[in-house]
DNA sequence: TTACGGTTTTTTATAAATAAAATACATTCA
DNA sequence: TGAATGTATTTTATTTATAAAAAACCGTAA
């Protein structure tokens, strides 16, 4: 079937926000400058002005665009016509391998899954290639995709992983004053406060706070290799926890204290009381981690 | 076009090995058992077995299969007819973006990539794709991928990274007086003193060689992610190598004696030294690929 | 004369097509 | 009867096709 117009839907709902702030009667910019606002080319830019023409939105003829009515709900494209096929499929694909129960070894065959998907093979298969690097999946040459398990072994290696390159950069991030990543650590800290100060219903924000948490440690070290580890591990950890959820709440802000124990540290400049912090939070991840696994 | 049929042929020269080694006249075992030795499948087998037939190499019917004659080197299928399109695509590609003078930022376009190197787009995004975990190229959605370019900051991250693995590795390795890969260990030992004894001209076998001890001592901290990391560290490094010449044989030279300096100590259970070597060979490691970009 | 708009060309994202190879099923002969 | 063979089906590897989106090109009006 090719491609569908994801981006001009995408755009055309983009602009109707952009828009929906002006007077009707106003003048829009330059096409160009559209294209900057909305990040699209040229072409895409002219189909969206030609779209929003068509609804009656605004007044087109060669260089005066002129808003006619404040665009309504009924002009936008509905949310799921605007996600991309290959982020849509990816989301999906996540959401089956980590929260469906495979087995370890058990086969994976693209076509199969292509049709549990309902996306195309091709898609199917670079979606295991990308997550291939997680160590989740193998590839057997002219046959079929193995999933290696979410097991102890598993888990520990991350684990492994994770303290190394963690630890290396907690160290660079203390050990400069100045560290780039300080003012990101204010804004950190409020968030923490913030989601510790709510009730125990806001705690299902938690894992994607914690992901950024450990994310901007990562970055702090401004090497791209801990970086695309830190991306790796945050997808694996977000899913495998959505889906097991024992003791979530309480669990959540102990480690929303242990994060702020190490932030506040941090900041004030008390860089060894941080780095103990840390590491206390390092062993409580991996405790975590581990005893989700336990059955295994 | 879809497939050649590169499993076949690979296996069908394969397969003239094996029968070289035997008297006309011998039965063959069964079709299940050549699939055994050539690990392919029952249909690739049969396809084999009637191609080689109609050579006339035996005779087959039923159950029943005759080696008539030993093959000759004109019944073989040519080598660049027997690697597969995507291997092939691999090494041209690793040549051609580690190789080619290609600036930083430099936009690479999946369509033209392909004309260059006579292969499909859709090989070339596979190839992109995988080897956007190395960190040197990046996609730009909707848009080209860009060359980051093997920089300064390139090498400087990539060892970090390397040196935080390899160290800890190590540490395991040393930790461990029945470690599983010591007895690799003393087969690595054998292959550096007999490079060493060898002339100059033989040190060009030394960059597989380097590949090997650094992939080796990942692989004792028996951890999926330094063996991934290790794995695409090799491919970079060795073609960078291939292409940085100066003062080769000197510093190939060097460098196998510091290997030595860390294996032997290993092999006699003397930890500390061996650590020690192995940190000065990490400088050592590091100084030389820092100088062969200092250009930049 | 130059920035903007109209048009054409190139490139990407996605799916479909095709042959090879693997697997599953049916059949036969020791 | 069951292990090996013959046959049919499924799945993978690779290329090709197609529409969307980006980029390049060219003309025109402020």
């Amino acid at each position: 079937m090719s491609r569908q117009n994801q981006t001009f839907k995408a755009a055309a709902n983009q602009a109707m926000d952009l828009f929906s702030g002006l007077e009707p009667g106003s003048e829009l910019g330059t096409e160009a400058e559209l294209c900057e606002q909305l990040e699209i080319s040229r072409t895409t830019a002219r189909n969206v002005l030609s779209h929003l023409a068509s609804l009656g939105i605004l007044e087109w003829e060669g260089r005066r665009k002129v808003l006619l009515r404040a665009p309504v709900v009924a002009d936008r494209f509905p949310p799921e016509d605007v996600a991309l096929p290959a982020e849509r499929a990816e989301q999906q694909f996540h959401e089956w391998i980590l929260r469906t129960d495979l087995p370890p070894n058990a086969q994976i065959h693209e076509s199969e899954l292509a049709r549990q998907l309902g996306i195309s093979v091709a898609l199917v298969r670079d979606l295991l290639q990308n997550f291939r690097v997680s160590g989740l999946v193998e590839k057997n040459p002219n046959k079929h995709w193995t999933f290696r398990g979410f097991t102890r072994d598993y888990a520990l290696e991350m684990c492994d992983m994770r303290e190394l390159i963690e630890r290396e950069a907690m160290r660079r991030l203390c050990a400069d004053p100045d560290h780039p990543a300080l003012p990101r650590m204010v804004e950190m800290e409020r968030l923490h406060i913030n989601l510790l100060a709510r009730d125990d219903s806001a705690m299902t924000e938690f894992p994607a706070l914690d992901a950024r948490f450990h994310r901007l440690v990562c970055a702090a070290a401004r090497n791209r290799f801990y970086d695309e580890f830190a991306h790796r591990i945050s997808i694996i950890v977000h899913y495998h926890y959505q889906w097991n959820k024992r003791d979530e709440t309480v669990r959540n802000r102990e480690a929303i204290r242990e994060h702020l124990a190490v932030i506040q540290p941090i900041l004030q400049g008390r860089s060894s009381e941080a780095r103990d912090a840390f590491e206390q939070h390092l062993h409580t991840a991996r405790e975590t981690l581990l005893a989700s696994v336990n059955w295994s």
